[in-house]
DNA sequence: GTGAAAGCGCTAACAC
DNA sequence: GTGTTAGCGCTTTCAC
């Protein structure tokens, strides 16, 4: 079933059939009527791959996120589904996960599968990513500076974690603990730049950040952080706050706070970061860091109209070097106090 | 940057080009690593849209998720995603919504940008479904048995309520809400079907099944599950249980609960539906009905494999009619008992 | 073991 | 307003 099938049946060229589909404005009603409905009659669809080769598009642009089951990606996944589809085009999600299998998650994405990809960046380095030679605009987002030769849209990961931090220190505790990570991690990641934000929020007020309240979490989900809290009580080193770096990790530890019996926020205040729409509904309700999902979604959608306005403009020949430098914005984190904190 | 650039350089025809790309066998060493040299200098890759053309194959199976924030969709599609990579193929996740554009989203998978589909199906209904006329392995995912020409993978939705509401019936809750829809809902609909679990367990126990319990809650959410519980107090319908359809609407009928100053399980028992992750954290921890998350993954990984090996064979001309029959699978429900309930 | 050449199904000039 | 035609970049016989 093909283009030339309809073509023959509806008694008209090939070059009538692909008008029809593309919706070209000169043509008469009658033959686009008999068009249409013999491709109604036949159940022709266009084959997307034919189009796209021929058409050096997709219409469809690719997300790359580490997990698929982690809810803060699950919603800003759904903000830029949103913007993506009221342009006209489609967003489909991949799993990039770690390591090497985040690389070739991005070779594959590289090709020309989309239109334009954004991948939320754990691990990749610039060169790595340099090296893909991507030939579509790509906007990264995520939590740390990668290479300056991308757009680039970030949370501010060491101020929000500062307001954190402060938040609960302000709100009298002394004793912070940081479920996340500490000075090991890889300096640039989000762990270790939330890490600083916990020392930075101690430096301003004067007080003293016990190294031993520093707690690894390997995967940053909701057993981690359970298991956090229960090995902190477990060693025997006293803390009266909680600074979880992702909300789930604070889910965690509420759960393991509860399983101790000491209550939130009258033993052990907690703060978390994210601001996934779970903290909301939490009982108690999380105090937490909204790092500005709609903003960063916001930002990505505006870059991604940008470069490819001059994708297209490029390729319709007007070659005057007016690409944009590579931008890099920082959207501000916010704190969200509720119930998890006095304060 | 294309397979004549490499065969140029490489001083090859594109044929030779095209046998290194695909790990001919036939080849000499020398020549292998030669290209393979020009390529890595070239930083060249295929592009795919011309060789899912030609090849008539893409390597991507397609989900379609009505939405991509809903964490029991986010687990179901990391289950799948693991699955498929081991297969060696990748797994996109796009989003369906619901009504036109679950029709849209579908027809746009038909196409053969995938070598597959599987659909979590909301409304789509058989008519739609067959008038679409895949050309490609599809696997229906869900809650409601569609049509009889695809294979599908249901979760008991009847005998999963009907286990959460005698769980809590046997433990003494007389009047339980249910909080998701009622007789009014599309029959073979998700909801009607946990609400028809939620009177047969009325039936069984002999006790009377009160219609003002049932509280309809237009959007499965949070805020869903809080303000059904609210509108149930303002409305000064008692009850001493909640069967909230989903986890989520659960844990927002838990907050709701909070809110009002009620003890879960002591004033109100809960159980929600679908077993996610989050029901073990959540404090209380949620009684649930595990609907079996990860044998539907398997067997939808089961059901594809079959398929894609008959797609193969056919495609190399075995014509034979082996076409095995569509299958229903449905996978049993179980209970998860934990705190929100007595029992 | 390597190359020449024929398309896969569609779009976009351009001709009429 | 409609038709003719030349590819998009790749895979795949089939010669040699």
């Amino acid at each position: 079933m093909t283009i030339a099938d309809v073509a023959r049946a509806a008694a008209v060229s090939t070059a009538t059939v692909s008008n029809v589909i593309n919706d070209v404005p000169r043509m008469s009603q009658e033959t686009r009527q008999r068009v249409l409905q013999v491709m109604d009659d036949l159940g022709y669809r266009p084959d997307p791959t034919a189009r796209n080769l021929r058409a050096g598009r997709t219409d469809v642009v690719g997300l790359l996120v580490p997990e698929l089951d982690r809810p803060y990606f699950g919603q800003l996944a759904t903000a830029i589904a949103d913007g993506v589809e009221a342009r006209g085009r489609r967003l489909v999600l991949q799993r990039s996960g770690t390591g090497a299998k985040e690389v070739e998650a991005a070779a594959f994405a590289r090709l020309r599968m989309y239109d334009a990809v954004i991948i939320s960046v754990v691990g990749l380095d610039a060169a790595e990513l340099e090296r893909l030679n991507f030939t579509t605009p790509v906007v990264l987002v995520g939590e740390r500076p990668v290479s300056r030769g991308f757009d680039h849209v970030m949370m501010d990961n060491v101020a929000g974690a500062r307001l954190a931090v402060d938040h609960l220190l302000a709100g009298g505790a002394r004793r912070v603990a940081l479920l996340g990570g500490g000075p090991g991690d890889d300096p640039r990641g989000m762990v270790a730049q939330r890490y600083r934000g916990w020392r930075q929020a101690h430096e301003v007020r004067g007080v003293t950040a016990d190294p031993r309240l520093v707690m690894t979490v390997d995967a940053l989900d909701l057993e981690g952080g359970r298991q956090a809290v229960h090995e902190l009580t477990r060693v025997g080193v006293p803390f009266d706050g909680v600074f979880a770096v992702t909300d789930v990790v604070a889910f965690g530890a509420l759960r393991g706070l509860a399983e101790l019996g000491l209550r939130v926020p009258d033993d052990v205040q907690v703060v978390g970061f994210d601001d996934i729409l779970e903290s909301r509904y939490c009982v108690p309700s999380l105090t937490t860091v909204d790092a500005g999902r709609d903003a960063i979604a916001a930002a990505v959608l505006d870059l991604l109209d940008v470069r490819m306005r001059q994708e297209r403009k490029s390729a319709a020949g007007t070659p005057g070097d007016d690409r944009m430098a590579p931008r890099e914005i920082v959207v501000p984190a916010t704190l969200v106090h509720r119930e998890s904190t006095r304060g």
